[in-house]
DNA sequence: TTGAAAGCGGTACCAC
DNA sequence: GTGGTACCGCTTTCAA
């Protein structure tokens, strides 16, 4: 009933555990028939390894901390999935943590990851404009779609500037003349980049449009409310460029049931590409990112960097494109 | 540099490791004023615990192991989720397996779990029918959404039966007559439950519709495909019973492409109510899951067991509600 | 080629 | 109340 170890098998083979480990792990000089005895002994017994006593002696555990804010967001899930597929090809597994992008919670995670022996660790941080914010990992890390504008760490991410500028230039050109965007009340690099992007399609385009840049603040559920509540202050808008498709799909939902007609009088565009934009009503136009390259680039690094091996690019950045449906 | 151990702390204090270990642990007698200075001292080195000596040593690592199909499948990301809270709050962290509902995969992430030393497994088993499989298990675990009908395992789950009777009985009532369903091709509670609560509905309403019984079997994929063929092979129908929202979203769109109208000439009935359902046009009539539950009574129910306190209930079912909107 | 023994960071038993 | 020490399972010198 009891766990078989290493012990066990030496005792039923009559050898010492020196030798039974050397020929489970392949090393030192061992008789190629004795360690045939031994792997096969040790299959019969149903002998597994225990990763801890492992740990104890500087090995690595085989597990990968990862800190997201929600893993119930598309996005992140998509992201964590390529994670784990990538992880479960070199062995690795994935220790999941919900940060709810909460600082203090980071902090939290940051620190239990570690002690349970994680070898690494994958984190989309709260806030990216502090690089100190870092320095309680003491284990090798790699920042996921995120960048820190002073700093050289390791990071996979996206070219946000370019996807706010892809997305708002789309809109222009296709006769809108009034886009407003809404941003999560966040100093983050994907807000940074997308409001970057958007500004500079206006003015681009025209000084006109320029001047009526209008950058709304929300989370995501009130994203529909912020954008009625500007719409009824007197502000005019023909399209909006939201921060992600939570976003557009609330703006959405509720300029449609005050009998708004979109796209035709309001076009939205989203952010992300989730799997559900193309089953909502209108089809949602969004900007695109491949999710599954962003868990696969960043755990490939991380792992090589447990592993003690070169790293060559430090950064990973991806361009994304943009997905025209129907909504704008 | 390197970790503060609690030989460094006891070095300082120059007191001796069981001391210090006792004091840090409250437990056995020590000196209040002591432990008062041990304590201090080791929030003053940072000292942190080393998890992989105390597993060795037989105390619980504070890992749970969760093995399900797919972290995307917004299903199971709700029920990850509110596994992840529970188990935050117990100090336990979660390791996530996909399985993409492989039976090998399954059996591999069961071995490799315990070689990290989880201290117990949250699984949804992708075959619910052989309790054999569960043998490899030598921690404690719980069944998600899942049930064995000979065993006496500890098992959270759905009254699925209840879930394709309140469905299919809606659709009768609103003036359905055709209806049909569209499920896995596996063999697995949901789908026996499911459409056993399909079948006693028709037969329930009258013996004309029982003969109407009609499963199709599809991958979600191909649920769309699956009923338009069954339509175009002189097959007719009025409403379609889907497995869940993903072969519901996957069904509609393709009938809408076709021209068809939904819920007009073909309703639609969903299973789950993911979140998106609301955003999908028409809106998804849903049989709703509280998925939160799902994942906190699993893990609040391991938790105790790993604990080694009493279980009063080895079984938890939910019973679903219908949410009824436009799609049918 | 093989074995004995130290040690990784803790815990717990047993003396003192 | 405190310290010494064996031990958890495994790796790794160092001798034999």
């Amino acid at each position: 009933m009891a766990r078989i170890t290493i012990k066990d098998v030496a005792k039923s083979l009559e050898l010492s555990v020196s030798t039974v480990s050397r020929a489970l792990n392949d090393k030192g000089d061992v008789d190629e028939k004795t360690r045939e005895k031994v792997k096969n002994r040790a299959r019969e017994l149903g002998y597994t390894p225990n990763m801890m006593a492992k740990a104890l002696k500087g090995k690595t555990l085989g597990l990968l901390g990862v800190i997201i804010d929600d893993n119930t967001n598309p996005f992140y899930a998509e992201v964590v999935k390529g994670m784990e597929r990538e992880a479960k090809k070199h062995e690795f597994h994935l220790l999941l943590v919900n940060t709810a992008a909460d600082y203090e919670e980071q902090v939290f995670a940051i620190e239990f990851l570690q002690n349970k022996g994680v070898d690494g660790i994958l984190i989309a941080p709260v806030d990216d404009t502090k690089p100190v914010e870092m320095d309680g990992i003491k284990v090798p890390f790699v920042i996921v779609g995120r960048h820190f504008e002073k700093s050289d760490f390791c990071e996979v991410y996206n070219d946000e500037e370019l996807g706010g500028y892809i997305a708002t230039r789309h809109l222009l050109e296709s006769g809108r003349s009034n886009i407003i965007t809404v941003q999560p009340d966040m100093n983050i690099f994907p807000t940074r980049g997308r409001s970057l992007g958007y500004r500079k399609a206006l003015q681009e385009y025209s000084a006109e449009s320029a001047n009526s840049a209008i950058e709304l603040k929300s989370s995501p559920e009130n994203a529909g409310k912020v954008v009625l509540e500007y719409l009824e202050s007197s502000g005019t808008c023909d399209a909006v460029f939201a921060y992600n498709d939570m976003y557009a799909l609330e703006i959405i939902a509720l300029l449609r049931s005050k009998g708004m007609r979109v796209p035709e009088e309001i076009a939205v565009v989203g952010y992300d590409d989730i799997p559900y934009s193309v089953y909502v009503c209108p089809t949602l136009t969004s900007v695109a990112l491949d999710k599954d390259w962003l868990g696969r680039t960043s755990t490939e690094m991380l792992i090589k960097m447990i592993k003690g091996k070169k790293i060559r690019e430090k950064r990973y950045v991806q361009k994304p494109v943009l997905r025209v449906r129907d909504s704008g």
